[in-house]
RNA sequence: GCCCAUGUAGCUCAGUCGGUAGAGCACUUUCUUGGUAAGAAAGGGGUCAUCAGUUCAAAUCUGAUCAUGGGCUCCA
C-alpha cells in the first residue's frame, strides 16, 4: 500500500488524515512504542491504537468482544480458580502450581504419558542441569547462549540449567551402538527448561522462564522418516482434539540461506512434512526460507472458543546436532550412518498450553479436566455425616470430589461451588439423605433432580470417559 | 532489552492542597440450620512495592531499583 512516497508492504488502507476515516463510531484503545520501521536498533515511536467502525452497534459488539477476552484472561482466572500463582518476590515467569492447578496439570500428564505409551514412544527423564561441554557441542553456546541462564560453579567446572531436552536424549543415544533394526527411536520426556526471557516479553503463563515441554525426539532411518512424520502429525491431531481443540492451520517453514545439513536431506525432509500435511488434509501455508537455520518444521496453529489462534505444536528436523554429537546407526551394509532427528512437541510447554485451556474453556474445564469434578452440598449441619458418605462413595468410584462443610447457608455454598465452576454440585438434605440420593445441579444453572447415588456415579463416569462438557 | 503507564489489606478499589490510612468482598468468632448464585453481628488484618532524597512533616513531591500492564523487538 503506497501512501505519498512511502510504500507499506500491507493491505492497508493508509489515510493522510484521520479525517478521512469516515466512520460513527471511534474510540481510543491505548498508546504504546514501536520501533522506527521495526527495528529495535532504531528509536521508538509513539504509536496510538484507536479503532473505527461504520456504526456504533459495530463498535458495541467489538467491546463486547474485548470484555470477554478479559474475562477469559487466564492471569486472571489462575488466581480467582487457585489454580497458579506467580511471586514478585521469587523470580518473574516462576509458575507455582496450587493443588487445584497441581491436580489438573496431572490429569493432563497422565493422559499424555499413557497416549505415549500407546502410540509406541518410550518415556526418558534427564537432568536439569548439565556442563558446558554439552551446551558447547549442540551449538546453543555459540547461537543462544543470552538466552540461557548463567552458569553455575560446580566443582571449578561450568554446569547450565538446561534450556532444550535434546542433548540429554542424544547422551542415553549414544550408550549403545545403534542398529538400524531397532529404529526408529521414540524418547518422550516432560522435560522442565530455564530460559532467561527477556523481561518485556513475560506474559502469564504463555511466556515464561520456566517451563515443562512435552518433549520428544524421533530417530530414524531416511527410509523411515516419511512415515514417522505422519505418524507424528496423525498423533498430534489426536491430542488436541482431545482437549477440545477442532481447528488447525499448519505452516511449514522451509530451508533459510544460512543452514547446515545436506541440502538433499533438507528436500526429502521438506518433502516428507507436505506430504504429511497433505495426507491429513490440513490447510497450510509455506514460510520460504522460515526454517531455523538446523532443519525445516511444521507448525499446528489450533483456533480457540474465541477465535485466536495460538501456535501449539512444533514437528522441527535437526540436522545440526546428530553431526555435532557423532551420533550414528549401523544399516544393513554394515557401515555407520547419520540418522534423522525429529524433535517434536505436542502441546508446546505444559503452562502456557494450560494457560490457552484456561482461557478456551473460560475456566469451565471439561468433566475429565476439572479440578474438582463434583461438590457435595449439605444443607445442614445435619446432613454432614451422609454428604460424607457420599464424597467416599463417589472419590472410591474414581470422582474428584469435596464437601462443603463451611457454616455458609446452601445458598451461599452453591453460590461458591459456581464460582469455582465446579461441574457437578450434588445437594443432600433430609430427602435425600432418607433415599441415599443426590440432588444434581449443573454449572449451566440446570437442575437435574434428585437421582441414586449410583446413578450419578455411572453419569460422572460416562462424562469423564467422553471428556464431555456437560 | 526498548517506549509508555501502573504499584495502597488476600481480592477489587477510594484516599482532596504534603499533616501520619479507608470501603466492599474475603478471613476469624458468635448467632443463624437453611431446598438451588451472597443470612446477621462483632473482630483481626497495612514497612502505602523497595531503597534513597526534599521537607518541621511524604501513600502524596524527586530519583533509582524491582514487579506488573499495553505495545515493540525477540522466542533455539
Amino acid at each position: 500500500y503506497k501512501s505519498g512516497g512511502f510504500v507499506d508492504l500491507c493491505r492497508g488502507p493508509h489515510v493522510a488524515n484521520s479525517k478521512e476515516i469516515n466512520a460513527k463510531a471511534v474510540k481510543l484503545l491505548n498508546v504504546a512504542g514501536a520501533y522506527w520501521r521495526g527495528d529495535a536498533e532504531k528509536p521508538m515511536l509513539q504509536r496510538i491504537y484507536g479503532t473505527a467502525w461504520q456504526q456504533p452497534k459495530e463498535l458495541r459488539a467489538y467491546l463486547d468482544w474485548l470484555e470477554e477476552v478479559k474475562k477469559r484472561d487466564h492471569r486472571r482466572l489462575i488466581r480467582e480458580l487457585d489454580l497458579l500463582s506467580f511471586h514478585e518476590e521469587a523470580g518473574p515467569g516462576l509458575a507455582y502450581w496450587h493443588p487445584r492447578g497441581g491436580l489438573m496439570r496431572k490429569t493432563i500428564e497422565d493422559f499424555w504419558r499413557d497416549r505415549h505409551l500407546e502410540g509406541g514412544y518410550d518415556l526418558v527423564y534427564t537432568p536439569h542441569i548439565g556442563k558446558s561441554w554439552l551446551w558447547e557441542t549442540s551449538g546453543h553456546l555459540d547461537f543462544y547462549k543470552e538466552g540461557m541462564y548463567a552458569p553455575m560453579d560446580v566443582d571449578g567446572q561450568d554446569y547450565y540449567l538446561k534450556p532444550m531436552n535434546c542433548p540429554f536424549h542424544i547422551m542415553i543415544y549414544k550408550t549403545a551402538l545403534r542398529s538400524y533394526r531397532e529404529l526408529p527411536l521414540r524418547w518422550a520426556e516432560l522435560g522442565t527448561v530455564y530460559r532467561y526471557e527477556k523481561s518485556g516479553v513475560l506474559h502469564g503463563l504463555m511466556r515464561v522462564r520456566g517451563f515443562t515441554q512435552d518433549d520428544a525426539h524421533i530417530i530414524c532411518t531416511p527410509e523411515q522418516i516419511e512415515a514417522e512424520v505422519l505418524r507424528v502429525l496423525r498423533f498430534s491431531l489426536a491430542m488436541l482434539r482431545a482437549f477440545g481443540f477442532e481447528d488447525f492451520q499448519a505452516y511449514l517453514s522451509t530451508r533459510p540461506e544460512k543452514a547446515v545439513g545436506d541440502p538433499a536431506r533438507w528436500e526429502q525432509a521438506q518433502e516428507s512434512l507436505k506430504r504429511a500435511i497433505d495426507a491429513e488434509g490440513i490447510d497450510y501455508k509455506v514460510d520460504e526460507g522460515g526454517g531455523a537455520f538446523y532443519g525445516p518444521k511444521i507448525d499446528l496453529h489450533i483456533k480457540d472458543a474465541l477465535g485466536r489462534s495460538w501456535q501449539l505444536t512444533t514437528i522441527q528436523f535437526d540436522f545440526n546436532e546428530p553431526e555435532r554429537f557423532d551420533m550414528t546407526y549401523v544399516a544393513e551394509d554394515g557401515m555407520e550412518h547419520r540418522p534423522y532427528m525429529v524433535h517434536r512437541a505436542l502441546l508446546g510447554s505444559i503452562e502456557r498450553f494450560f494457560g490457552i485451556l484456561v482461557e478456551h474453556y473460560a475456566g469451565a474445564f471439561p468433566v475429565w479436566l476439572a479440578p474438582e469434578q463434583a461438590r457435595v452440598i449439605p444443607i445442614a449441619d445435619r446432613h454432614i455425616d451422609f454428604a460424607k458418605q457420599v464424597e467416599d462413595q463417589l472419590r472410591q468410584a474414581g470422582i474428584r470430589v469435596k464437601t462443603d462443610v463451611s457454616s455458609s447457608r446452601m445458598n451461599a455454598k452453591i453460590r461458591e461451588a459456581q464460582l469455582m465452576k465446579v461441574p457437578y454440585m450434588l445437594v443432600v438434605g433430609d430427602r435425600e439423605a432418607e433415599q441415599g440420593a443426590v440432588a444434581v445441579r449443573l454449572r449451566s444453572g440446570e437442575n437435574l433432580g434428585a437421582m441414586p447415588v449410583a446413578d450419578f456415579v455411572a453419569k460422572a463416569q460416562a462424562a469423564i470417559k467422553e471428556r464431555a462438557q456437560e
